[in-house]
DNA sequence: TAGATTGTTAATCGATTAACAATC
DNA sequence: TAGATTGTTAATCGATTAACAATC
């Protein structure tokens, strides 16, 4: 349907802009230019008209753009005007921690389930919700409308639940596991490899070390 | 002194390659051409040739790349040949998932200090690290040799701390607190913004549904 | 030696920045 | 109307892919 396509570059950017003017609106700001707002983020006034265009003509001439309608339009477009009903994977300590970001629900990411193979960890609640085996996994998502699934689990054991997820209709996955699942395309994968990240700052730490040796 | 800037792209894929070659030895796989790990990895032979002729020449003519000898260069090149001592602000469930972290260590990531503000955490053992108080922190930072601290503090909380481990000499700093930072120059921030990463899967997710409405 | 595959240069593609006419 | 600032086209820059000579 849509044919113009637009880069993952642009749309790894708008989370930015909208925490951006959020902030905006917190500090009562009712209009901002796109020069104003490339000093504030560090960027150029040139890439945020360039991005914003890309869906659609969001500001004034000789005005800007006013920072309640963009930050909505903007919330618009990443979804967050919906709800999108998630589960998690692996309740050890980043299954929780996640499960306690009070800040996803209120931008619509409802937790509605949350698994482990661990038979100590079987009904103790964490936000409310009581932790099931994994084995009740297919029947739940029978059972249950569920979007987006959460996988905290270690490598081998993600694996395998990657295709039970897919096998069940599951249509994203935030993936924590450090492995690149092999997925269907109508299924959306976004990576989160945390150990990933360390080793690019300690690359970037060991540079300059280098360039800077006495 | 180092002139050849290497592009960010180029870096952000280093880790990537590491995996991969980690793998590989674990399947005791001795050689590898660009070309077959191409296509393991989803990518094409002429960039992974590319981006490992940044760091040198690893390969070999008519045979490939020696599977061992390539991961221990990439793991140079990473900085995963010396320790790196480091420490947790912030001890609530996303710091206590990182401390856990096995695979850190293994890496030369070594934690040696644990902080939060909470009283009642004080002196509870994570890792068999006991949690201080964070104004503790400036005289810790005195006395120990620290190259890198992890922020999982809220928002406010992280800016504050930002100031003092820069004042406190620190040179890395791993952000997952929900802001950018504002350091100087020669301080290397790299940032997790779990919350943004979830918004990409969120637009992915209603882009789709949107293409594909019966 | 012949075959394979790298290292590297050249071509292409895409993303960012600059410029400016349109318009509020 | 004059000034400001967008939306958009054009120019530049950088990154990826293709091609091939070098060489193991």
């Amino acid at each position: 349907m849509e044919t113009k396509q637009i880069s993952k570059a642009v749309i790894k950017r708008l989370p930015r802009y909208y925490r951006y003017l959020g902030e905006l609106m917190e500090d009562n700001v009712e209009r901002i230019s796109s020069n104003e707002l490339s000093k504030k983020m560090h960027t150029t006034a040139s890439q945020i008209r360039q991005d914003l265009n890309n869906f659609g003509g969001f500001g004034q001439q000789g005005y800007g753009y006013n920072v309640h309608y963009l930050y909505t339009e903007i919330g618009k477009i990443l979804g967050l005007d919906t709800v999108h009903p998630m589960i998690i994977l692996g309740a050890g300590n980043l299954g929780q921690a996640l499960a306690n970001y009070v800040d996803f629900e209120k931008r619509g990411f409802k937790l509605v389930g949350i698994f482990d193979v661990n038979p100590v960890l079987e009904g103790i609640a964490v936000r409310g919700l009581e932790i099931q085996m994994l084995s009740e996994l297919p029947f739940f998502l029978r059972e249950n409308n569920v979007e987006i699934a959460i996988l905290t689990l270690p490598k081998n054991k993600a694996k395998e639940m990657a295709d039970i997820l897919v096998e069940n209709g599951i249509k994203a996955i935030w993936n924590f596991a450090h492995l690149d699942l092999e997925t269907p395309d109508d299924v959306i994968v976004e990576n989160v490899h945390l150990s990933e990240s360390l080793m690019t700052l300690s690359y970037n730490l060991s540079k300059y070390r280098q360039e800077h040796v006495e």
